[in-house]
DNA sequence: TGTTAGCACTCATCTATGAGGAGTGCCAAG
DNA sequence: CTTGGCACTCCTCATAGATGAGTGCTAACA
């Protein structure tokens, strides 16, 4: 495979620019005249056909100007694009929308996506930390009937994680005090991605074997545990924000779109594999996330954190036509923001 | 006002039904021939024409058939409809649907606008209990770090509210721990509309007034029941059912309306009113709710409850143009089917 | 007086047609 | 290798006419 000259990767370069900005096909013409390159449009013709040859570009019908396939945007945001500074004004206006805010991490949250899909006129999403990601602060059984416990389970953070119980015997109130009593002591502070092997470690303990107030604790607490700490939830801002875009003024294409946006679970799939390697700023083109689906839209995530704890992500929804440049450095900020917002010696 | 004679009404009622079939215009030959009415087209015409000037119908222009006006459709579903029968097969299906839930309150609501939503094929909008409707259970405070207080507020029937709290000054786990335990007796079962007259009939008695434990208990309790006890959130289900409606395969149109569920507190809102007067099944169209943004939307609501207590309201939002013979009886007996679900001796 | 057939008229929708224009590919000359 | 020129393609838009559903009105009829 050849490599591309420096011309070809301008016109490229132009190629996309000017697709972004207009959303129409893009002419030999333009390019000449309007993105300095000085050689005749006929040149940038040849070297067009190249680029079709080579699957960067291609021709919805053959009297119309070019677009960027899939590939060659992805080469545009590997190689070529470079991404404005976000302007003094802009930041200031965005950390604006994060002052006076409940420290509640949930609505922190909330906003936060409510604040990405304002900023880049898209659909903003922010996805949940992980139970597994934070530490263990307190642990509560609260009968609410015969055989039936709501536990509820809170972490340093200020994550609540409730649980219905069924059980097969009832147990007294009291009794399940002296269980939250218990757990509490021995599960303070210790990371919830720890918490079963702890578990299981005391329940191999002497005096927890012969007793049946600890032994029947810990078997309670398993089945909170047991359950999905790993999943997590996101929120979705802003989704009608789509509309704006003229690629999405198809009903057909829209309706998909919103549809795959309804089932959450996808875009939760999509959000985790992008935290498998955590690094900055990243873009999925929907091509490139296996979900059919999502074939139509790209997504903008960066991950956020506390400290050197990895929580979770942050993006904006957007069609594959989106102005990266402004909208990255925007995601970007928000994430560094948030993390900021988080960072607090005193939790985890 | 004239009132309207037997045939107006016959001609009336077919123009609405079929044109809630159809969602075209309907024409005098229609009526002749299809439904019954064994007058020629000319006649009703004249009919139609009569109608027209008090404002039951409207032609969209000249040479089209009628359509229904909000208050021919009013007229329609207050007088001459008739809802069929739900189908023994349809109302299984429904049941079914129930079945193998986990018995998680929220959890429950949620599945319950999901089928709505299918069922129907619409959006399917299901109100919250609100706090008050239902009674104290259990009220938790955790130390998440200095000067930093989460309440956790549990009721009878599940619901689970939180909280974060800024003190003044710090309180250690210990005496926190306190506060709770003397709350929890004080209010145990009070229904959670009275609490706050029970908090503050409580900080008048002498042995409170005395000892600073109880009086910061109390206080500290205030400021949670201070909260929204009234407020409550929804789930809304199956939004994109909404692109299968013709009527709403406008972009614009389309786009107000989802902006508008986007919203939730406008239908909050909308729901809320419905509640004033808890009877039975209720449609509201969008042009009585005094909301400018649902002028194109119509809501079939009921109220669920358990037992005697009333606790929200179900229902599904569509176009006016809808099934309503078909859809009432579905959010009837699914708004039947939750109440039996929640009803239960020991909950409340 | 109410009902009906008939007829002229309106107006949205559909189809065909053609002009206009953006953009291409290719060729021959520089 | 680059460029100007030219023929060609094909989308888009506007126009015009045909079609047909449906109306209002009138005159005749029971």
């Amino acid at each position: 495979m050849t490599e591309l000259t420096k011309r070809d990767q301008e016109v490229l370069g132009a190629v996309v620019t000017d697709y972004i900005q207009t959303g129409e096909p893009v002419g030999s013409r333009t390019i000449s005249k309007r993105y300095g390159i000085r050689v005749s449009s006929a040149t940038i013709r040849n070297v067009m056909a190249d680029l079709e040859e080579l699957g960067f570009l291609l021709q919805p019908h053959t009297s119309a100007g070019r677009i960027p396939t899939d590939k060659g945007l992805r080469f545009y945001l590997d190689s070529l694009m470079q991404s404005k500074a976000l302007e003094d004004a802009e930041r200031a206006m965005i950390r604006q929308a994060f002052q006076g805010m409940q420290k509640d991490l949930k609505e922190t949250l909330h906003r936060t996506s409510r604040i990405l899909s304002k900023f880049c006129r898209q659909a903003g999403v922010v996805l949940w930390p992980k139970l597994s990601s934070t530490r263990f602060r307190h642990i509560e059984f609260v009968r609410l009937r015969p055989q039936q416990v709501m536990a509820v389970l809170i972490s340093k953070s200020g994550l609540l994680h409730h649980n219905l119980l069924e059980l097969k015997e009832d147990i007294g109130q009291d009794e399940l005090d002296k269980y939250s009593q218990y757990l509490n002591e021995l599960l303070q502070n210790v990371p919830l991605g720890e918490v079963k092997r702890r578990i299981l470690a005391e329940m191999k303990k002497e005096k927890v074997i012969f007793d049946q107030l600890y032994s029947r604790a810990l078997e309670m607490s398993q089945r909170v545990f047991h359950e999905n700490l790993e999943s997590s939830d996101i929120y979705i801002e802003g989704q009608t924000n789509l509309f704006n875009n003229p690629e999405f003024s198809d009903m057909q294409r829209m309706r998909r779109i919103l549809e795959a946006l309804e089932d959450k679970s996808r875009i939760v799939k999509l959000l985790d594999m992008t935290l498998k390697t955590p690094t900055g700023v990243r873009i999925t083109l929907g091509s490139e996330s296996e979900l059919d689906e999502l074939q139509e839209i790209s997504l903008i995530s960066s991950p956020y954190w506390r400290g050197d704890t990895l929580l979770g992500v942050l993006g904006v929804i957007g069609p594959l036509r989106m102005d990266y440049s402004r909208i990255i450095p925007v995601v970007e900020f928000t994430a560094s923001l948030l993390s900021q917002l988080l960072e607090d010696p005193e939790t985890c």
